[in-house]
DNA sequence: CTGGGTAACATTTTT
DNA sequence: TGTTACCCAG
């Protein structure tokens, strides 16, 4: 037996050997289901039964996609194999595969191979723009819940003839279904597509274009499908297409981890995997790797309260391990503090931070504990926040070089045309419009027609002749010079980094910093069009800071990752189960809401940490609430409840007289701290030039000790601080 | 056309 | 609470 396969346990090592036929295996959180997929994978090529070519293997996320791509290649050529090595695999995400059918069959539903991929802000700005063509109110129809409809309907496959018949009277999706085909043709007449499309338009080809799916059904003799309960209706039918012709089709997944429902994720696909596939063959993966099993305890107690699943238990060898704490506090401010706390002494204990995580349901919860961590100088990391392709800046630059290398991109040019300032507005723009849309032709060869006939004249005309010889300059550099030459020459020509070396703002610096950063980026990559392609597919989170770090993130971001001690808080109803899923969506919310709660809790591997508070303040408003329903739905025996029971700070919690009082106390704390000079004091909020807003931690005379929002804790001279 | 001011609005979750 | 979108004056 090959050592790959003595390190498996049966169950694994079953999954990896069944190759023929189709396969479903159902992966508990913390059963090695990477391993089984790699070793899967291996295990074909290595037996000869296919070539890496003849492999296709199906992620979610670029960060799996790269993980697996390089277990595989060591596995298949030993440990110091570099990724590359398992180069002519087809192993990506949904999207960047289509992607890349896509570019070889453009043609056939009306694109170039060159066609570009849009980000989330241009297709808004598309819409946008739609609306106001079709004299729809844009408060009423709010671009983002129309672009919402038209994702969904992509979701599930359907392209603008097949969208269901809405009812009612001038209602969103009767909206939705009006701008749809415009969308899609606006779409085509600028050679573009939208992340939906990458899978809809494969489909089309598939349907319309037999040969070409018998090519590709033909040529994967093995494919391989991670997430599968993450699957849309578009991926599923994808999938089944390009499985109909070997039938070797293994889809590994759980149903209890499918929390991906609200953006078209269909549970129904794996738990009908049996009825799809005829003779299919099921493997439970159970045996948990990873936590102890009074956390897993706790994770099953919950879990069987779901009615719509497969079903399986997890056990462990593992000991019991420490009971799950819940903790009752009075708002949210204590939940920090007394996270912070538990992070300072489990810190004690030797558990490095980046061990640890604080998972919350929603963004805003975050903020509280950033507070009070960069208080009690924690350092630590907010998960999953903006992108680095999302950022203005970054975006800006790669509008610029898009009008570089394609300026028929209307949407790239529309953004950067007045950016830095250059004094094109509104009035100039519908002119561009109006006469491009009577010619037919690109805004950005609008331009250069009413410069030939004289129509664009004055300071406007001479800014715009100015504009587009600067991008007949730069575009006749595009082979001399490498990219990253050509974007700093482009940054520095056209002002735009004048524009932020001008700016004053704290973020300033930040965004110079970022520019640095992308022009450092772009040296990877020979051509604009692979460029393009890489922040297309790729929405990697923005260089993620190295260290040790406490990582505080969503329950969605967590999904496949572990930690030591996990701390998961605001188990309230209304935030979770958040009641907005609940009244939406109903007992599949619910049901939904409580796998969240089960990949949370299964992210832990020692110590587990639920706390609740009785009040919140939302906005602007205190709102009182009651414990999350799942803190009951928790087997009891696996708990330690440390204020007596979860209801403890309802009935016998301090009363909010004594809270008052608590915090009339430390405000006075506080101000007697010992002033420096210029009127500064520990715990002040203040402002610096370049660091922008942070923290006082400590004063040593004239260094100030400071722990900023966005930069850290620095050392800073008084001098050069102020109060915020 | 630009920029400052104000009012309204908003919080899930993301390839 | 922070951000964005719109309005109006210069």
């Amino acid at each position: 037996m090959p050592d790959y396969l003595a390190a498996l346990n049966p169950e694994q090592r079953d999954a990896v050997l069944s190759t023929e036929g189709p396969l479903l295996v159902l992966s508990g959180a913390g059963t090695g289901k990477t391993k089984v997929l790699t070793t899967r994978i291996g295990h074909l090529i290595h037996s000869k039964r296919a070539f890496p070519g003849q492999v296709l293997s199906v992620t979610f996320t670029n960060k799996a996609a790269a993980e697996m791509r390089m277990r595989v290649s060591h596995l298949l050529f030993g440990e110091a194999a570099a990724p590359q090595e398992a180069a002519s695999l087809w192993l990506g995400t949904f999207h960047s595969i289509c992607a890349k059918m896509l570019r070889r069959h453009a043609e056939l539903v009306g694109l170039t191979p060159q066609f570009t991929i849009l980000d989330d802000d241009d297709q808004q700005r598309l819409i946008k723009a739609l609306l106001a063509d079709n004299n729809i109110d844009h408060t009423k129809f709010p671009t983002r819940a129309v672009q919402n409809v038209i994702q969904s309907w992509k979701d599930r496959g359907l392209t603008p003839d097949k969208i269901p018949e809405a009812a009612g009277n001038y209602t969103l999706p009767q909206v939705a279904a009006k701008i749809y085909p415009a969308y899609q043709a606006r779409l085509k007449a600028l050679n573009c597509t939208d992340f939906g499309d990458l899978l809809l338009h494969m489909l089309v080809i598939f349907q319309s274009h037999p040969d070409v799916l018998r090519q590709y059904a033909e040529r994967f003799k093995y494919i391989l499908v991670d997430e599968y309960q993450d699957t849309n209706v578009a991926q599923y039918l994808w999938l089944r297409l390009l499985a109909a012709y070997h039938k070797n089709l293994c889809c590994v997944g759980d149903d209890d981890q499918s929390i991906y429902g609200w953006r078209g994720a269909e549970v129904g696909n794996i738990l009908k995997f049996e009825q799809d596939y005829p003779g299919a063959k099921t493997i439970r993966l159970e045996r948990n790797y990873r936590s102890t099993s009074a956390i897993l305890a706790a994770a099953s107690g919950l879990i069987a309260n779901n009615e719509t699943r497969l079903g399986k238990t997890l056990w462990t060898e593992a000991s019991d391990g420490a009971p799950v704490r819940i903790k009752s506090v009075w708002d949210d401010n204590e939940e920090a503090r007394f996270i912070g706390e538990e992070i300072e002494s489990f810190q004690r204990n030797g558990i490095a931070l980046k061990e640890i995580a604080v998972l919350v349901r929603a963004g805003f919860q975050t903020r509280s504990f950033e507070e009070r961590f960069l208080t009690l100088a924690i350092p630590y990391k907010v998960v999953g926040g903006l992108r680095f392709y999302e950022r203005m800046e970054v975006r800006d630059t790669i509008a610029y070089l898009r009008v570089v290398s394609q300026p028929h991109d209307d949407l790239a040019f529309e953004r950067i045309v007045n950016t830095p300032k250059r004094g094109i507005g509104k009035a100039t723009l519908e002119q561009l419009h109006i006469s491009a849309r009577s010619r037919n032709s690109s805004l950005y060869a609008a331009v250069e027609h009413l410069l030939s006939t004289g129509e664009l004249k004055g300071k406007t005309g001479a800014t715009l002749q100015k504009l587009i010889a600067q991008f007949d300059t730069w575009r006749g550099k595009l082979g001399d010079l490498s990219l990253a030459e050509l974007a700093d020459l482009l940054l520095e020509e056209s002002g735009y980094r004048a524009m932020w070396q001008a700016d004053s703002s704290p973020e300033a610096a930040g965004r110079l910093d970022n520019l640095r950063e992308l022009i450092r980026a772009l040296g990877d990559f020979p051509s604009v069009a692979e460029f393009l392609e890489h922040v297309g597919l790729v929405t990697d989170s923005a260089t993620q800071e190295q260290g040790d770090m406490v990582n505080i993130m969503s329950l969605h971001a967590a999904k496949g990752l572990e930690f030591d001690c996990v701390f998961l808080a605001g188990w309230e109803e209304g935030i979770f189960p958040s009641q907005r899923t609940l009244d939406e969506l109903g007992t599949a919310g619910l049901e939904e809401e409580r796998r969240l709660a089960y990949v949370g809790i299964t992210r832990a591997r020692r110590h587990l940490t639920i706390t609740h508070a009785a009040n919140r303040r939302i906005y602007n408003q205190w709102q009182s609430s009651s414990p999350s329903r799942f803190i009951e739905e928790i087997p009891t025996e696996t708990l330690e409840f440390l204020d007596g029971g979860p209801y403890a700070s309802r009935s016998n919690g301090p009363s909010l007289f004594q809270r008052e009082v608590e915090s009339i106390l430390q405000t006075r704390v506080e101000t007697v701290a010992p002033a420096a000079s210029n009127g500064l004091s520990k715990g002040m909020r203040v402002f610096h030039q370049k660091f922008g807003n942070g923290v006082i931690l400590n004063i040593e005379g004239d260094h100030l000790q400071i722990a900023f929002k966005h930069a850290g804790v620095k050392k800073i001279l008084a001098e050069y601080v102020e109060p915020a």
